[in-house]
DNA sequence: CCCTAATTTTTAGAGCATAAAAAGTTTATG
DNA sequence: CATAAACTTTTTATGCTCTAAAAATTAGGG
């Protein structure tokens, strides 16, 4: 999944060595317009000359321009994974707490790699190309995320403080889900800030939690 | 609100009357060919062709061409809205049912009217737009959906079914939130079906259900 | 009936995207 | 080591969305 890492360049021919650090120049550019620039105001031309290949090589190489921000992006997840294991590391005793503090960390990783406008394209472009190479590339980034929500939950299971009765699965994806949107919610509105979905988010699960708690009927 | 109904057009002027006609017949003609032909293959030309303006007039009344299928879909509002409203008046009983069919009756209306890869263009242009006119128009709906979801819910409550102590705006609008999810999931992906999407709904609540109904510690 | 103000059309051009042919390299083979 | 084969990139041409400006049209008031 993840071997895009350069290591073991030395390896492989002369071909496909050029072809890498022609996809890393490439993505390198492409990193550094999108934050200087912006998404729109940059151009595929600009980014080929930059990068010292022909504009079709771009395409060649991402299919679309959205395709080439979803590549960046999808670089990004490394980082944004490891601190979400070292959040589920600190057993947090509160699931609520917890599920806030994975969608702090979801938003302040995103704010430190694009802007709102350039993330609105990358939940666009996610959207349209759902099908496409670089679309199930971004998909699969969510995948990981479940997964990580789901072995928080399997550890709150294991020391008692959520009732091993419940599908952890189920509510992986569905804790997941409504921390999702409330990033979708979150990079819609320019004007949404942090402490806002933090608390939009916090409330969701009060809401919830007062629904369940005393068993209806 | 909704005042686009062309009752009053008498008292109009002849230009204003000839401005509602021209509206009114480029997105005719765009719906039919969206729904036939599709929305790509569907170019601006042959739209402006087919209403009898120039390219340029569609894009003066409509912005850009996701603006026009916007304008298109917060067309079909009103018959969404009273299909719901007669479901909450049938005063369910189980408020799991009530939300699963509440998302049941938003995505066959959504396949009636259009086909899912052109509600992908919608959903994205809806992030992407989200600031511009049409991309507010678009945002208008969820608001009235939340209100919906929220009669639905007091309702609940007075009839005792539901705790009164919880905040039925926080409530609301979470699940609608995580109805409003699963549905883009239903879009996103060709091969899931109506069913598939109640299922997982439903798991969803009963997920919460299970977290909740046993006070944690 | 003419003027003006609003509206549409024409025209020109930038940028995204794709397809096919041409040119250039790398790799494999004798 | 030269040459052929395979693979990429570049060139070239084209279609579409969208914007901006000037030019043409047309409704409505005096």
């Amino acid at each position: 999944m993840e071997g895009r890492r350069t290591g073991g360049m030395a390896l492989m021919g002369l071909r496909e060595r050029q072809k890498a650090n022609r996809r890393e120049r490439i993505l390198e550019v492409a990193k550094a317009r999108f934050q200087t620039d912006g998404y729109a105001p940059t151009t595929i031309e600009l980014i080929a000359k930059d990068a010292d290949v022909s504009t079709v090589t771009v395409y060649n190489y991402f299919d679309s321009k959205a395709g080439l921000l979803l590549a960046l992006v999808s670089e990004s997840d490394q980082l944004l994974i490891r601190q979400l294991k070292t959040m589920i590391a600190q057993k947090p005793t509160d699931l609520i707490d917890a599920v806030a503090t994975f969608g702090q960390i979801l938003r302040r990783h995103a704010m430190r790699y694009l802007a709102k406008s350039t993330w609105r394209e990358v939940l666009s472009a996610s959207i349209q190309e759902g099908s496409s190479d670089f679309g199930r590339t971004y998909l699969e980034l969510d995948r990981v995320l479940v997964d990580l929500m789901r072995s928080m939950i399997v550890d709150f299971q294991a020391r008692r403080l959520v009732p091993e009765t419940v599908d952890s699965d189920a509510l992986a994806d569905c804790l997941f889900s409504l921390q999702n949107i409330r990033f979708f919610q979150f990079i819609a509105d320019d004007n949404r800030d942090d402490e806002d979905i933090d608390s939009r988010l916090r409330s969701d699960l009060k809401a919830l939690q007062g629904l369940f708690s005393t068993p209806a009927h």
